[in-house]
Order: C-alpha cells, then sequence, then structure tokens
DNA sequence: ATATTTGTTAACCAAATAGTTAAACCAAAG
DNA sequence: CTTTGGTTTAACTATTTGGTTAACAAATAT
C-alpha cells in the first residue's frame, strides 16, 4: 500500500503538471498555475509531490519515459537496419505530432542540469547503443553499407526525426511555410527521412 | 549622439547578459547575476536596458544576426550545391564550436515564444528560402540528384548540423560517449555529415 | 458511535526578485 | 572655481512565489 489511497488528486496533478511544465519549463513553470490547472488548492501539491523540485522530476520521469521506448526500437529490435529506419521515422513521427512538446521539454531540460541524467538513468530503464553499434559493424563489414560509425548513424537518425520538432519555429521562420503547411510537410518526413537515410548509406 | 556617451559599460553589460541568458534562458536568468558577472550595481541595467525584457531581446538580437549570416551560406550563397553543402557543414560547425550555447539559446526562447520571430524580422537581416529554392529545383529537373524539395533538403541539412549541440546531454548517455570523445565526433562531423547528405541526394 | 487517519482548504510567511529613488560622484565645459 | 550633465551607488519598495500551518472535512478503523 502506498502513502496516499486515492491517486486521482496525485494523477490530477501530475497531468496538469506535465502540460504547465512541458510548455514553459521549469523555471518558467508556477506552481499556482499548475494548481488552478489542475482544479485543486496550491496545497495539495505540496502535500503530494513536497516540493516544485520533485513534482517536476516526477513530470520529468514520466516523459522520459515515454520517449525511451521509442530510441529503443532503433538501438534493440531485431529488424534489419534498412526496416528499422523505416519503421522508427515513421513510428516516431506519429508519435511526436502526438506529443509535440516532448522532445523539446526532455532536451531543454536536460540542457539545463545535465547531471539530471544520472537520476533518470537509475529510475527509467534506459537503452544504450551496444547492439545496435555490432548490427552496424556488420553491414559496414559485408560491405552492405557505406563505412559509417554506429554513432554517427544514430545522431544522424535521431537528428533528422526531432530537429524538425524542436526547432519549428525557427524552420518556419526560414521557410515561409503556415502551420499547415508545416503539418504536411512533417507527415511527408515519415518517408522523406527514411528514404534519405536509407540512400545516404548505401554504396 | 545617442543618449549615453560612454558604450563601454554599455557593452560589458550586454556581454554578461548573453553569457547568462544563454546559459540559463530568460526565466532562470536573474538580473543580479547579470550584475555581477558584469562587475556592476544593479541598477545600471535598468539605467541602460530598463527592464529585463528589454536587455533580453538586445542579447536575443545580437545572438539572432550572429547566427543568421551562417544560414545565409546556404540560403544565398552562389556557389554550387555540393559546394554548398560542404562548406556549410564545415563553416558551421567551427562556428558553434565556439558559441556552442548559440543554436539551443534561439531554439528555446523561439519555443517559448514563437511570436518573438516577428519583431526580430524587423530589426535583423532575415535569409529565406526563394533562391535555395531554385537551385534546388533546376538540380532535381536536370537530373543531377534525386527529387527532394527544397525545404525538406534544408530542414536536413539544418537537423545534421544543429541538433548534435542541441540535443548533446541526450545523445552522449544514449552513445555512452563522454565529453572528450563528443567534441572528437562533433569535429568528425565536419566531413561526415557533408558526405552523407551528398550520397543521400545523388541518384 | 467514536477515534483516528487521510484529504482539502484558506490564510499566512519568508525569501527572492524586478524595478525605483535619491543622493553622491566625476569629468568636462563655462 | 563652479556649474552642468551623464554615470554610479546603496538603500528601498512592491510584488511574486514556493512553501507552511492550522483548522476543518471526509473517510476508515476500532
Amino acid at each position: 500500500m502506498t502513502k496516499h489511497k486515492d491517486n486521482k488528486t496525485e494523477e490530477q496533478i501530475l497531468e496538469a503538471a506535465q502540460k504547465i511544465f512541458q510548455a514553459k519549463g521549469m523555471d518558467g513553470a508556477r506552481m499556482q498555475e499548475i494548481a488552478d490547472k489542475a482544479s485543486i488548492n496550491k496545497a495539495m501539491l505540496h502535500y503530494y509531490y513536497r516540493s516544485k523540485q520533485l513534482l517536476f522530476e516526477a513530470v520529468f520521469k514520466k516523459s522520459f519515459a515515454l520517449l525511451a521506448p521509442q530510441l529503443n526500437a532503433i538501438l534493440n529490435d531485431d529488424s534489419s537496419l534498412e526496416d528499422k529506419i523505416k519503421n522508427f521515422t515513421h513510428n516516431y513521427i506519429s508519435f511526436i505530432i502526438k506529443h509535440p512538446y516532448l522532445p523539446n521539454f526532455i532536451i531543454q531540460e536536460l540542457n539545463r542540469n545535465p547531471e539530471f541524467i544520472k537520476k533518470i538513468k537509475k529510475n527509467v530503464a534506459f537503452p544504450n547503443i551496444n547492439k545496435f553499434k555490432l548490427q552496424v559493424q556488420k553491414e559496414v563489414n559485408a560491405g552492405n553499407i557505406i563505412p559509417i560509425s554506429a554513432e554517427q548513424l544514430f545522431i544522424n537518425i535521431l537528428a533528422l526525426n526531432i530537429f524538425p520538432f524542436v526547432a519549428s519555429p525557427l524552420i518556419k521562420a526560414f521557410t515561409e511555410v503556415d502551420d499547415n503547411d508545416y503539418k504536411s510537410l512533417l507527415e511527408a518526413r515519415k518517408k522523406e527521412v527514411s528514404d534519405f537515410i536509407i540512400n545516404a548509406i548505401k554504396k
């Protein structure tokens, strides 16, 4: 049995906090605003989560736990490299369209406090690159793809998939597309990006 | 003649503010901390820049004015597409190694307040994609590269170059490389990225 | 029924923080 | 030397904000 019998309020708080923190970041978020969004008294936030810092950490962990399995699809899936790239780009872009604040939130808060990643590693299932590394090396040695390190390829895959969501205001400004066109553009990337990557590593 | 005769202090403030704002963002920065870093009294900040908001905007504009010409090298240079990609990736990565906080700062603050881009457009030379669009279309029509829209190619180029700097804590965690190895990795990308892109758009 | 634990609220508190004020300072012009 | 103008400082203010407290309500156990 946990400390609190009823988790309805607790859940309500976490959802409200997630929205506010993701939109405004740790520093920009206000406890009062979170309480308002959760339709409860501010004291309740402290009753359930003790401090802003702990509430934030709960939100961050939950968000990270949502993202990590997505990346796991590249790093630890058993499919072929080409299938992985195709599936990942398709799935990831669909996933982020549903959670548009997520990547920016995680990236931003990790930059604010890079030490934080250590705390997360202890609490959340954390994929690593080892298996993917073997897979890439094998493909390179077999001569199926150009010589490339698993790290660089991994960065490229993440970059092409995540960046358009993180930098959307910047890109919109330079390309002069409106919100609707940008949406179509992202939709098109489900295929564009995997073609681009596969072509790039083909001999 | 401007309002202030001596701009030494003004410049000192701007430099200190740039460091603090880039490291902590608008919400995380403290006026007192900026004053301390500039080795002056807090009242001076207000004497020269009136408010935190205006000081922030001065810093943002200055930062953006540093970044914009870099992007201009893709959008409005006269060189061939292949040269552009080679030069840009090489130059941009060198540039950012010198200003590591810059891309994250700009992206973060634009996300916090997307309206802000309008204010910038009025004050800073703002490249647009039109010329680049013609160039890409020409190359596609001539059959020199695979069919791709200028917007998607532009996004891909930016993504591959900028993302590794914006998401470094995340990438470091997943790839399990330390700070030194990550530096080498970025250095290697000066060539890796342009090869990757050129290979990707080759028929 | 009654005692006890858990959940909720309004009012309060102390610290932090952006911004102000008024006086002092100081160099250059008269 | 004195006046004048911008510059600089210390002290102050008003407000915001994270967090606390004590009373109260509702549920649960005895």
